[in-house]
DNA sequence: ATTTTATAGACAGACAGTCGGTCTATAAAC
DNA sequence: GTTTATAGACCGACTGTCTGTCTATAAAAT
């Protein structure tokens, strides 16, 4: 007895399984019997929707990362929030809230290379522009002065996807710390920002993120 | 009719073998059979001198990560020449050299990513350690200026890791070119260099890196 | 001669994708 | 209204490739 739905129904179950199985077994470690049995539907049917196994991750990230930056873009925009606290909520809803812990989840995989590498090429794509945004209304406000605003959220976006990552060598609490404090003053300087100012953005940061994790 | 080698050398003729595959097909696009065939053994011999293909993978980079960091050591640890030159020759020796055109070629494979991602592994480990040395040398004497070396570096080094990595979007001409001086910019900032010192450096490097692809 | 090491290749099971066929909904023809 | 044809969603057996295992044995060492 088969079972008709809408195709758009039926791609959505197939990446809701996809998604629950990647991010708990990676996407090497995911066989695409795992998906169709979670899915309850058959092989022939996988492949009329999804040309690869990759085209499946490919949907994956591209349904995640719109919901992600969608949310980091509408704080972003709204010029109502002072400029560091929309720097900090947009990093928030980057990297912390609970949409994007679907994205710690499958990064931290071990059988998830090339996912990762597709995740961060979608990130890097998408997060600069919405974080520069913020960095030039600070520029107008005298908060910020540099005249590369766009290559320095680059970096600071690429240093914390890189070094901030769990899956780097695992950093005890004091290297953390200590890391977090060179950051900040180096983000300072990047950004001509006054000594100090980014320390406290960190300190707000820090306790969020954990009253978030609670 | 076998032929027995020592197992050094076996090990050696397969990574040899492994090596020029992975460059030309990828980790994933290189099956056993094709290393099998290449370096002339049969299936059992393989497994006899490595666990897994991952094994064989893990061997590789660090034959290859040995090679290179051992030049790049060498030339930061000469006194002799000066600061800014050595830290161009260096940076030659870690990207452009024709020792490390072999790890390029690896990571722009597009079946490569868990091999990326152990590369980029190894070289965050071991490179920005011996560019801090030349760091802290400058900031001896008077060249540079920042509490954080070793971050620095490491932000540094993961930036162009990454973005001027050819494996991300295409830049243009122009795009490069402004990248390149917005990054010189921002380096100079990071050290807290002398204005417009890094933006010489970049001129040679630019000179000498395209020499030596002619 | 016996033991150890290195080599060979047949075999097994898992995997992603293919292919031929079936089923269901629905429009068109009668 | 009923029948027929069509489109497309679905099914599952099958295929070829792959990595790793296992058994046999040649060559070297003792």
């Amino acid at each position: 007895m088969r079972i008709l739905k809408e195709p758009e129904v039926r791609k959505n179950e197939i990446l809701d399984a996809a998604e629950e199985l990647f991010a708990q077994k990676g996407f090497d470690g995911t066989s695409t019997n795992n998906i169709l049995e979670k899915a309850s539907i058959a092989r022939g049917t996988l492949y009329y929707h999804f040309k690869s196994k990759e085209d499946i991750m490919d949907a994956l990230i591209e349904r995640i990362n719109a919901r992600i930056l969608t949310a980091a873009e509408e704080i972003a925009s709204d010029k109502n929030i002072p400029v560091f606290e929309r720097l900090l909520r947009a990093v928030l809803a980057l990297n912390v809230s609970e949409q994007s812990a679907n994205v710690l989840e499958y990064v931290h995989k071990p059988q998830n290379a090339l996912m990762n590498q597709k995740i961060h090429r979608a990130m890097m794509a998408g997060i600069p522009p919405i974080l520069t945004e913020i960095i030039r209304d600070g520029i107008q406000e005298g908060l910020f002065d540099t005249p590369f605003p766009y290559e320095c959220m680059e970096m600071v976006v690429v240093y914390l996807n890189t070094i901030f990552d769990e899956d780097m060598p695992a950093l005890s609490d004091s290297e953390r710390s200590a890391k977090v404090k060179a950051f900040a003053f180096n983000a300072e300087r990047l950004f001509g920002a006054q000594e100090g100012s980014f320390v406290n953005v960190m300190a707000m940061f820090n306790e969020k993120g954990q009253n978030d994790h609670d």
